[in-house]
DNA sequence: CATGAATGAGGATTCATTCAT
DNA sequence: CATGAATGAATCCTCATTCAT
């Protein structure tokens, strides 16, 4: 009876391709319907019709609610990876890696902000197992930023820092902008919102050699300027 | 028939005094129920169980669920707020007020870190009018700490930052302990946490002015020393 | 513990003369309130509030929530009794009697339309016991225009009709104002519905003689004139 | 969502046959469960324990307890316009005619007290909206009877009456048949009734030609001999 | 494989009634 | 006597899930 799996979610349909492209589309819906509603409220039915299926359908490639809610998160968390990843082939300079990291996080979390904060409010939705998953995604894709971090460091352009806070504070500073959008969004852009941060982040690592390192590319325009400082 | 209410829930009980003791004792039981199982997974039963009261009695005080969530968020955001008004009662110096803030405010995230988490995740189940109430004490908590920068900046102990963004970064700073609680809690202490954390933020505000005078305060113990750096 | 009672209905309070004034203070209520609300959905509480005692105050002088019907419908049927009588008693000639007996009790159904459709649709809401209880007091009240057309008959103004049907034609007629008021009152006023209604029975019922007394009684002035026939 | 409806109930399934047959069985179980409880104390699992469906086929169909209120009012009405339209495609004559709307009413209010007294008192339970449509109805059905008094008149049977008080006598004399079922049924058939009942209304009405006429049809036994006067 | 009708457990909410004060 | 807070059974309605077609 149950005749394929991904992730750990079964489906009852063989053809592989098919469970492909229809999880696909009823991912799609999920994530849309999930992000708009909210999980609980959000109903097999509205996610049916989201995804022009029928609701036997969904059932044939998914076991329950839950499977749905684990693979969109999962989706969003690896879309989130691949934007982070893409952004980092770009260059190979290490702070122009770390900006760009930083930039692309902050933008995919701008690009759908009820998708991250459906990740964020949802996660503990999950049984603990699966939530162990999204986590280890978590720390994968944080790991590029820490990579960068200590490329920098390595290239003398931050100073010794504690890493691993580090990160995460520049993680989080990424979140925000999505978890306190209401605020944000109406005060400015996220490009001005990641300039205006990473200035502050920037004072506290940057060795000399960062700093003259910061303004040559700012000249090259690779980097843009920091905004004025406002009191 | 409606005789009674606060924060705009209304109670279909008179006496004041009962109105105000069962609210304390059924939001308490909110609390921790929403805390432990979310808002929409927990029912009205389980909160009537735990507050040791009938199901018609909540109904006596709350008019529907969204009545719980709401005073329930409310008080979580109340007494986050009076933890940082007694910890900033506590001394004058601009740079020991700062750092007293941001301690009080992580530790009560700490105390409680479901609690906050539940303020996070729910607070998109209210109605946006609802919602709107927790964002201005969101605002006004927040301003707590603006106070504080704004006043170390007067003093020459922080440069001219850029106060506003500043300020939400110490305050997701905060938040983040909670949030990524299954990250951090097994690798350090609150306090470590702090310590470590404002660490990254002083070296990217503190004037030459502000580093002697954090300097003195950890000579006197009245603010700990900064981690050894690692990597 | 129960120390008094009428109608069949129990008080827990010793007092007659109090329990008489609650009992037609909180009947007076449930009138109301059950005529705008319906019996059902109608709360106790609505009764208190409009009877300005508390729930409690009802429960000691009622049993139950078909306690409150049955005496309300009981004060009801009471009341149209007694505005009968007292028209009856205004003056001896038969036609009139007949006539005022009518007028009476259409206008008594007119002056509370809810309250009359309430004893209709609602008698069948209370235990077989009380309804037949509220019919005894519809066939005591019908009696009174039995009597009226038998006297009518025996004084040779109306022919020897079938007057059990014909009573019942009558007694409809009068509730049709009220059950169908809807249609009517913005039609004509009652007095106008009377006379159109009872000329049709006059026509049906007079003897020559009637039909002269009641010429008579028109031109006195103590019967309205008939209505011109409109088609 | 919402994919077929009549009469402005909408319905949750597509297939309008199956629609037809499920609201037919539903209603036909309200109708039923409605008329010996009355809407109020009657539960939906009364209902569908009645029709043979779950609770939530129930909700397939309808959208709440009103609804199968309003459809097995509408229900009633219909049937009744339907009994009696059949009983006037019988004959040209227009007394005949006139004799057999009334008598078809009086039977189908006869057939169904209960389902009668349902219409008469629960329409209130309908929202305003809903209860005009009913209005709508009656007034539709008393139409027929009035054509048929106009008719009557036309020919020179009836005097120049006043066709719509007549009329609304006339429906309300067979709406008591059932009203007052508790009264009447153990007197007398409800073809006595009619017989009884009409003859009052052709001795108010019939002019010379009508009268003969009726003589006429009662002796060949196309409408029944009047009953002996009873005093 | 796809469909969507059928199911019924489960949850929010109401309200008649009680009883301690 | 009067009060009204407390109670919880009862009810409407939803929606995840199944399964026959």
């Amino acid at each position: 009876m149950v005749q394929s799996e991904s992730a750990g979610v079964k489906s009852k349909v063989d053809d592989p391709v098919l469970v492909e492209r229809r999880r696909k589309q009823i991912t799609a819906a999920s994530i849309k319907v999930f992000s708009e509603r909210g999980y609980h409220p959000a109903t097999i039915r509205d996610i049916a019709e989201c995804a022009e299926v029928s609701i036997g359908t969904i059932y044939q490639y998914f076991n329950d609610k839950e499977d749905l809610l684990y693979l969109a998160i999962i989706e969003i968390m690896d879309s989130y990876d691949a934007h982070m990843l893409a952004a980092l082939e770009m260059t190979e300079d290490p702070l122009e890696r770390f900006y760009a990291a930083v930039r692309a996080f902050c933008r995919v979390n701008n690009a759908s902000v009820d998708v991250t904060v459906l990740a964020y409010r949802e996660t503990k939705s999950l049984r603990k197992e699966r939530r162990d998953v999204i986590k280890q995604k978590e720390i994968t894709t944080n790991g590029y930023i820490a990579d960068c971090v200590r490329e920098c460091i390595s290239a003398g352009l931050f100073t010794e820092i504690d890493v691993e806070l580090f990160v995460y504070q520049i993680v989080i500073f990424s979140h925000a902008w999505a978890l306190k959008a209401w605020h944000f969004a109406q005060r400015m852009t996220v490009d001005e919102y990641i300039n205006r941060g990473l200035n502050l982040f920037f004072m506290a690592v940057l060795t000399g050699r960062g700093e003259r390192r910061l303004a040559e590319l700012r000249r090259d325009g690779r980097i843009p300027e920091g905004p004025a400082v406002k009191s």
